[in-house]
DNA sequence: CTGAAAGCGCTAACAG
DNA sequence: CTGTTAGCGCTTTCAG
């Protein structure tokens, strides 16, 4: 075997074929205008000596570099872990790479990134964008040149193609499950409201409160979509407003951190407080009482986004964007309860609701 | 303000700025040997142009494109969410790009990615392998000229650096731990044998059981690290060795498998079994009861492995592998519990046991 | 201190 | 069908 010393470039490759480097790059790009014995050869030699092509040279020329940059706000939240694992493989896929970055919700660290990834040349970007952009922002990112796709956002009348679950139905369901189950007085724990995600699943909550031709109070609070501050909202609310017996909860991280504060406020769910998430995470499953919540096909929106990003991108001239909304579902567990139960069996009813 | 078309290059600033494009290069650069007023005036440019670099060209001539490969199984199991996080912030730190690659724990798919990595240049490789490497997979490693960091080995014998948690002192201090509960049976219910993370927990569960100078009787099994996994292995166990007291997890997803299994034979945890987890997840402390687990610093190794890679990349020629161990320790919650107490008091002791 | 020139590895007209 | 010629945008000798 020859000593590789150094890398195998297109230059070895037309030398020991004995043709230009011009006529190996076609052969193996495979194009037409070449006799078929020239390309045996080359291809034979390229085999041989394990040619790869640089991808950097290629993406300079070409002007791009066969990577797509994921934005999330934070890789830890399952929901992110597995849009991002539905992503990597549509990229896997494609050839694509993909380069992770973590915003933690932070307009300036996300446009640090946006940067970055365009002094790359990457493919495309697929964003879960904090907040509204600035005018300027959403200039920048318009004219940079590289497809964009906004997870989680519905945001028709940016030139952007969007992916993302029905928030607003999400929010509606969960409000609607609550109203019916016999609640009056009800709470919701959102994430940030100016992000349109939770704004949206907040408009679904009140419209579905609304429309119940019901009298129902209902309490607001936002803060960010975490288990710690699920948790401290929580607890303020125990303090607050005793009279609330049922929380909808942004997101499965806040459903999470209210179900520990209540427990250490001797609170019980589904006895004495429902609480229904958002996102359908895989703990919620796993956890005492399992979380009743909203499901949101995860892996399938990451994938999606990776594909309409490339699919426009291969036409490149579509400039129509794009926006694939998926339906979300209510997945009953044990977190929630009819309120009559618990007035009329005051404590035998537990047992047989427990049961798993 | 000028239109920007097509993006702006170096030439354009050294046109704008009267001298040549290696001047100015030179003068973003910060090399010394460019007069002050040349300098100020080609950086005044730059900025007023949002001169930005093209990395792929800059990448092309040095070799390397400030980005680092990250492998790992599945994102989705949050201990590598948790890696991936410490890793991403101290590549994000040293102004890299971290490319997410999902192996599935699959040898092909693993060189797949690592030469689809190559091909781009990366700075260096942080994996957390599968397997042994064959010999002709660790020979193109090493040849390959790229910086490669193990994640989750102690294989001291390669050439590579590696960055682990103490996987054998985990496994003895789980072992020991139910072994002075007075367990007698116990079983471990690990992840792939071949893995070394997983043989070496291995290891230390069976030296603390030898060393323990009592009569212990041991079962071992081993699947996927993965809650199905955990949840099948566990089924099996129940129903084949009844006598079994205790369960070392192999990590805390098999863990959560075990609770899961354990539940749908009316097994109580801990009063019919006590269970040990390995990773302490953040949902290990969510769910009932609250897992008994081994704490690794994840992030903590995400972010060793950046900064190792990009500490030797730098100078470049410290070809001696550094070798980091992190070391675990026992977070004693709700899921064992003394074999002995429940001999004694039967069923009452369960209330004062599960208060959290 | 600065410009000219060469080249990283590859692709893409343009001639033959 | 294939070789020649030009770059892509940047860094890096090498002269001057």
């Amino acid at each position: 075997m020859q000593p590789p010393l150094g890398r195998i470039t297109l230059k070895k490759i037309a030398e020991e074929a004995g043709v230009d480097v011009s006529t190996v790059s076609r052969a193996l790009a495979g194009l037409n205008g070449v006799h078929k014995d020239t390309r045996d050869r080359v291809l034979e030699v390229a085999r041989k000596f394990r040619y790869r092509p640089n991808l950097l040279a290629r993406g300079l020329v070409k002007g791009h570099s066969q990577t797509i940059g994921l934005l999330v706000s934070d890789i830890r939240n399952p929901y992110f872990a597995e849009v991002a694992r539905g992503a990597e493989d549509a990229a896997f896929h494609a050839a694509h790479d993909l380069v992770l970055c973590n915003s933690d919700l932070n307009q300036t660290k996300q446009m640090r990134y946006i940067r970055s990834l365009l002094d790359k040349n990457v493919t495309g970007l697929i964003m879960h964008s904090v907040g509204t952009l600035s005018a300027a922002e959403r200039e920048e990112l318009e004219n940079c040149g590289v497809r964009i796709v906004l997870l989680d956002r519905q945001a028709k009348s940016q030139p952007f193609s969007t992916v993302s679950a029905d928030n607003h139905q999400g929010g509606f369901i969960a409000a609607q499950h609550l109203i019916e189950l016999g609640h009056r007085n009800i709470a919701h724990l959102n994430g940030p409201r100016h992000h349109t995600t939770f704004a949206d699943r907040m408009r679904g909550f009140v419209d579905a409160v609304d429309s119940s031709g019901e009298k129902i109070s209902t309490v607001m609070m936002d803060s960010d979509p975490t288990i710690p501050d699920g948790y401290a909202m929580t607890k303020k609310l125990l303090a607050e407003k005793p009279e609330v017996t049922a929380i909808v909860a942004g997101n499965d991280a806040i459903a999470l951190g209210a179900m520990r504060a209540a427990a250490e406020f001797g609170v019980s769910i589904p006895d004495d407080l429902s609480v229904i998430g958002f996102d359908n995470i895989e703990v919620s499953d796993l956890i005492h009482p399992a979380l009743t919540t909203i499901h949101q096909p995860k892996y399938e929106m990451g994938q999606a986004a990776v594909e309409i990003l490339l699919k426009v991108s291969r036409t490149e001239m579509t400039r129509v964007p794009e926006h694939r909304l998926f339906g979300v579902t209510l997945i009953e567990r044990k977190s929630c309860k009819p309120l009559e139960v618990r007035k009329a069996r005051p404590v035998a009813a537990s047992e047989e609701v427990y049961t798993s």
